[in-house]
DNA sequence: ATAATTCCTATAGCCACTGCAGCTTCAAGT
DNA sequence: ACTTGAAGCTGCAGTGGCTATAGGAATTAT
């Protein structure tokens, strides 16, 4: 129906579908230059061949990680060439991995004074609840500094 | 210096010293609504009182527990109805903890996978490098769904 | 009086997309 | 051959929660 056994090239939207990605996606890719500028057919649509399948995989699959479309970049340019030692691609994601533990910290310890203060609410109303209270008094917390305003994402 | 310890209304720079936030996060939350329309000095200046400060302070903590600006003025309105039951705050910051929760197990899940995958490297070259090789084949995954795209936010 | 600082508005940028409007092209069915 | 509907095209606006900058006016310090 939309798919290309044979070699014939892709469509923008079967090449959507086997990558498990949205058709805009796929052209703000090329856009910002994570794909290569696709070739066209005679009415000016996007054709696609496998290698660009594998690369949006890569993707893909490099964002589900949490790496951004700049660590992506390097990555790519990394895979791009095979013969280099991979040390830059080790660091690279032992950098990412550094980042995603500490936001993990943050957002462990932030859980710990949600579930804290939302114990404290033994209904009743507005004016004595300890949720409000809490929030307007950073004195109630446990430690200053456990979800000081950094960012948590 | 630039306090007021008397009852003199404060500068915009006062208030977010004071709040430990910036100049424009408070002209930004005046400009959503989360701030009221702050009367002007002569010279068509901000000038706040203390009432401003708290709603300020519960704002800025709010928002390092990780809460939206829209449940933030629903929080607003809530502690401004005092004598209103406080189910309502009790649900939103119970339903903030669910969503804190679920960051976190995919956060956690994220994590897992990047370190094993990270302790796959053993050097080389990048065409042997176990990280790339991961990130271009999904079926090296523990799971599918560990990591599969969800927002992790 | 002057200099340094802070304030004002308006606008653009961040990230990684997503959605929409208004049009053209393609593929399938009759 | 013709119609129809799906899928494609470009370009632009919007998301959240700020942050930064430009160019000018007001305030404060010396």
């Amino acid at each position: 129906m939309m798919s290309t056994p044979d070699g014939r090239p892709m469509s923008i939207g079967t090449l959507a579908d086997r990558a498990r990605c949205k058709v805009q996606t796929i052209r703000y890719y090329e856009q910002i230059g994570l794909l290569p500028p696709a070739p066209r057919s005679a009415g000016n649509q996007r054709r696609y061949g496998d290698a660009v399948l594998h690369r949006l995989t890569f993707i893909r699959h490099a964002r589900d990680f949490g790496f951004s479309v700049e660590a992506i970049r390097e990555l790519l340019d990394m895979a791009d060439h095979p013969t280099m030692p991979c040390d830059e691609v080790d660091a690279l994601a032992r950098r990412h991995l550094q980042e995603v533990e500490s936001r993990l910290a943050r957002l462990s310890a932030l859980r710990d004074e949600l579930a804290r203060m939302v114990a404290l609410c033994h209904g009743g109303s507005v004016d004595e609840c300890r949720i409000i209270e809490a929030l307007s008094d950073h004195r109630l917390c446990r430690q200053e500094a456990s979800h000081g305003g950094a960012s948590l994402k």
